[in-house]
DNA sequence: CTTTTTTGCACAATCGATGGTGCAATGACT
DNA sequence: AGTCATTGCACCATCGATTGTGCAAAAAAG
């Protein structure tokens, strides 16, 4: 590392200093020299030169000239929420151990939002996308076909791209029928004793709902509509449906299912303003995982979604090159309460 | 938006079909165009054209050429952790604000991979880096410097850079004394009922149990260097620490101090093992905020860092240009038990 | 000692945008 | 009409890498 302060050195610098052509040094420095006949003693020479002045490639210029950029994007409706974020951390992860960079980036479930900050994307020449959670895929896979942007979406699926998502159906089974029998343990649940808040008119919500009403209706013999409340992933939206509740009757629902962290976060706020012995019993299932969640005071099933499976299989349908827009199930897990699973960061070494 | 289907357009190809050269093409579309004398009539047809054809820059040319790419990057620790991720969504508000494009990447605290990835950025010629919670600052430091990047440290400061940290001996400070007053509701604490788990050998831990140390101190009279556990940040240690202890002691500290949320999950691990009813009766108090953490079935005090702040003073420092390598302190802020904070999601419209 | 083949590399065009410079056409002014 | 300033734009080098092509020198074949 010499030449500390000065500007990065380029393969034009290296070509002065080995004597070799640009084009050389570009052969040997991007691993293309022995396909180009290069002596080993000239790419042994032209490497210990680029060791010593720290050069490494501007990929801007290597981007521009092959059109492969090296960066792999995923588009995220939100950062800060678990299953997001674990999402993140895991998609960086393979993105590194396939050589590329990885580029996450939100947009705030905002259809428009989502097709600009692809087409920034593009601009920056990324070679593929992930589009999780999007809000509009459809109108994000026209933008990627435009480019010629090979994508998958992951999370909520789209009709014209290939899709990966959760099994929101039986997952949603399995979640219901568990906070059903818990709560009988309790004594009998009528149906009324059961709601669901949360969701919106998004596919995910659709089977979850579709799945809780189903099981509720076999094990509760009724399902009625005013049980379902979706108040759209908005904290504020859904405390205001538990505020509601309880302005109703008193009290909240003995059981219910909420539809994600984001509305489970939204019974916080509820909590936050009412003494908690009120809601000692009542039992919560929630289509999320969270560590905290886990653990409240009172018993919380929730699902845990594999984004790292779901990231995984993306790349296998990404290589496998133009798949057909067909839509993957990845099955999610029941969590009990009380579970503290461990998570991408446990992969870390922990130094100290 | 024509031309479905066809490679992405250029100046080049807008140069042909509006008459003018590609100089004149770009200045237009790049707005510099009064700059350049370029007649409003000609302007007005090139941009029509570009719309027509849905003409976006190819930011990878532009930045080769301007040495400029509109990137902001972020570095982080990890995603998966509520301060971080809030952070990053904090982060990439205020950079698309700017007209910028966030970069949002993690290194798993470790310093050779901290500084790979930086590499990479600069490799993308990114205009400026907020370092977060870098393990090695100043490596990182000589790394930008050396391709004269702007830069920041956020969270855990630098002595080569200015950095932006939360003021975490005044916080610990706030928690430690939150927790002994909770604590003595229950009955007088002696100095061993009170312990502190988590941290290593940085700045934030040293300086987060400097203020706990000196708090216990005058509030109990002593304070015992087997009281502070410093486990690093990782989970699965923080559990190894709690499970030690109640080993010896057949039960928890009365009340503890726990350095980040990320420690915190050590203990969800730990009480997934044991019989809630065993640990009702103790108080916790948490360097990191997290709206479940916030709601366990004991008392979690918790300390919220204004990450936002950390950014926008960030900024300020960056535009201000060249600042000198002062730290400068962000208050965070006590959050009490069952306390349920808005975050930046809710500054997003949920769209029914 | 030629002729052919192989080795090793240099040359130059190219990716798409930027910005300094120069020059013709137009208008203003004496 | 001649001089000068202004307007409006084209030309071209440049950023740093990649890659198809061509051509000497060295090695192998005859």
């Amino acid at each position: 590392m010499t030449d500390i302060g000065k500007k990065k050195a380029t393969i034009y610098d290296l070509s002065m200093l080995s004597g070799a052509s640009p084009s050389t040094v570009s052969a040997v420095l991007n691993g293309s020299w022995r396909k180009r006949r290069i002596k080993e003693a000239t790419a042994l020479l032209i490497q210990n030169l680029a060791n010593e002045h720290g050069y490494t490639a501007n990929l801007q210029a290597r981007g521009l000239r092959s059109s492969r950029s090296g960066l792999v994007g995923l588009l995220l409706p939100v950062h800060d929420n678990r299953y997001f974020s674990s999402m993140a951390q895991s998609f960086e992860a393979q993105v590194r151990s396939r050589g590329q960079c990885p580029l996450v980036v939100s947009a705030c479930r905002d259809p428009e939002e989502e097709r600009k900050v692809v087409e920034t994307l593009i601009s920056y020449s990324i070679d593929e996308l992930f589009i999780a959670g999007a809000t509009d895929p459809d109108g994000v896979h026209k933008v990627c076909e435009k480019a010629g942007l090979k994508h998958v979406n992951i999370d909520l699926p789209g009709t014209l791209a290939p899709s990966i998502i959760s099994d929101n159906h039986e997952g949603a089974r399995m979640l219901t029928q568990a906070i059903i029998e818990r709560a009988q343990e309790d004594g009998p649940l009528s149906p009324d004793d059961l709601y669901l808040f949360g969701g919106r008119n998004d596919h995910a919500s659709h089977e979850r709902i579709r799945g809780f009403r189903a099981v509720k209706r076999v094990l509760l013999g009724a399902d009625p509509d005013v049980c379902i409340q979706p108040t759209g992933y908005s904290p504020a939206m859904t405390a205001r449906a538990f505020e509601a509740f309880y302005e109703g009757h008193g009290k909240l629902p003995r059981a219910f299912f909420v539809n994600s962290s984001i509305n489970l976060e939204g019974l916080m706020r509820f909590l936050a303003l009412h003494p908690h012995e009120t809601f000692a019993d009542i039992i919560v299932g929630c289509y999320d995982y969270d560590p905290f969640g886990s653990f409240l005071p009172f018993p919380v099933f929730m699902i845990r979604q594999d984004s790292e499976a779901m990231i995984t299989k993306g790349f296998a349908i990404l290589d496998a090159d133009r798949g057909p827009p067909i839509t993957h199930l990845v099955q999610p897990t029941l969590v009990p309460p009380r579970t503290a699973l461990t998570g991408p960061l446990d992969a870390l070494r922990d130094i100290e």
